[in-house]
DNA sequence: TCTGGGGTCCTAGGACCC
DNA sequence: TCTGGGGTCCTAGGACCC
């Protein structure tokens, strides 16, 4: 058996601990640059407000019910998350965090326990020790434990606890379900079952193979299975190496100077280079990207992209914004009103297997020494912006001056920045 | 009349997740 | 005026290798 931990609307429970205002009233996070709505309480779901829809479409709807409005503050979510997770880890032998608010547990040795006594402890665990409400759902698969998950959240009589422990319970609870909402079938799969008049999971369920094989492919073919009852998407106990990191971001206002983009790439990549350390990694390829919004007419609108293979994997900050400047300059076009720009870092190898390299025959460098010092320059600059926030040290490029991203609603960074705890007090 | 078999790498795009 | 950011996996086609 697998269960599935949950946070309940977990930006706006954050907000919410520290600040018992907000309790009973509706409240919403927005994404970066203050744009679409990423969480909403119970509250504010009633009122109409969608998941992924533009705030400023809303802005109606938000005033008439004094909807609390806030930024995105990821360094706060983020270390509540860490907080959720540590508690989980006293309560199960073996946990895979699967998102910033989601856990799976393994419950295979739990045999002789009570489940329902051990979701209602672990939910009352958690919430005594962050403050953070958590719904649990339980199942044979993992597919089957978000599906109960979902059931615990829907179903309030339920108290935030489903537990699918028998085949005909599975197939009762997905036979409620419609079939867009399992885990893995997205709008355009829905769309598809629906014209095969496959309309709920149990349908789905109970699809002939070789055709769920043929149209969805392997992926479907395995959520299938999955809802049958046979699993095989196991716990991925051990997180393994990103395969790409990318840092991208919208800009408040339009960008059009090359010399502007240049800063704001010159940002991204050193924010791609530290993580890629952070992870003890190196990549080998490199992409910049740069686009005008979406929104407008298609005769204004340009995507540049493009890749640079560099000689050797890197995670030096240097190294990488050097090849960064390279490709804006061959992909810049002057006369557009950029809206977005962002790196993206991948063919991604250990750092300690990339140390390895075979030299370059016609490299002048002597690679190793170079390497040797670069490295513990790089040690030096995080060190120093560990201690003293990030950004502290940068290069000259990397000076993020015009490019400002909205955040008007942003809420104080409680549990990781002393100065603005010093000022809630002051 | 008749024209193999087995690979890799790269790019692009489509689907999904949170 | 205003529309997020960061990932994964899979498929398919083209170019290339022997």
């Amino acid at each position: 058996m697998f269960a599935l931990v949950d946070c309940n609307n977990f930006y706006v429970s954050c907000e919410r601990v520290f600040n018992p205002g907000l309790q009973n009233r509706p409240v919403v996070v927005l994404s970066n640059n203050d744009g679409c709505f990423i969480a909403r309480s119970e509250e504010a779901k009633a009122i109409g407000l969608a998941m992924g829809d533009p705030a400023y479409k809303n802005r109606e709807l938000l005033r008439q019910h004094n909807v609390a409005v806030y930024s995105a503050n990821f360094p706060l979510y983020g270390d509540m998350s860490a907080r959720v997770m540590k508690t989980l880890e006293t309560l199960a032998p073996d946990l895979e965090i699967y998102s910033i608010d989601e856990c799976f547990l393994d419950l295979g040795g739990f045999g002789k326990f009570n489940l329902a006594d051990y979701a209602a402890a672990t939910r009352k665990t958690v919430h005594r020790n962050t403050g953070i409400p958590v719904s649990i759902g339980i199942g044979a698969t993992k597919t089957i434990a978000k599906a109960a998950n979902r059931m615990a959240k829907k179903n309030l009589s339920l108290g935030g606890v489903c537990i699918l422990s028998t085949a005909a319970a599975t197939r009762e609870a997905l036979g409620a379900m419609a079939v867009e909402h399992i885990w893995g079938i997205g709008s355009q799969y829905a769309a598809l079952l629906h014209k095969q008049h496959i309309h709920t999971a149990l349908d789905f369920a109970d699809a002939p193979t070789h055709w769920v094989q043929k149209h969805l492919h392997i992926t479907g073919a395995r959520v299938q299975q999955e809802l049958n009852g046979h699993s095989c998407l196991p716990l991925e106990l051990v997180r393994s190496r990103k395969q790409s990191i990318c840092t991208s971001r919208s800009f408040g206002s339009l960008v059009s100077s090359y010399e502007e983009i240049g800063y704001a790439i010159a940002h991204f990549t050193s924010t791609c280079a530290f993580k890629l350390r952070r992870e003890g990694s190196r990549a080998s390829l490199l992409t910049v990207f740069l686009y005008t919004s979406p929104f407008i007419e298609k005769e204004n609108r340009y995507r540049g992209t493009r890749t640079f293979a560099l000689p050797f994997p890197s995670n030096n900050t240097l190294e990488l914004q050097k090849a960064a400047q390279l490709l804006l300059a061959s992909i810049y076009r002057s006369g557009y009103g950029y809206k977005k720009a962002g790196v993206l870092v991948s063919g991604i190898t250990d750092e300690k297997g990339a140390a390895m390299t075979t030299l370059s025959l016609f490299d002048n460098d002597p690679l190793p020494r170079n390497q040797k010092r670069d490295m513990k320059l790089m040690e030096t600059l995080d060190a120093i912006n560990s201690r003293f926030g990030q950004g502290t040290l940068r290069t000259a490029s990397d000076t993020n001056s015009g490019w400002k991203q909205r955040q008007e609603k942003l809420s104080p960074h409680y549990t990781t920045r002393w100065n603005d705890i010093i000022e809630i007090h002051a």
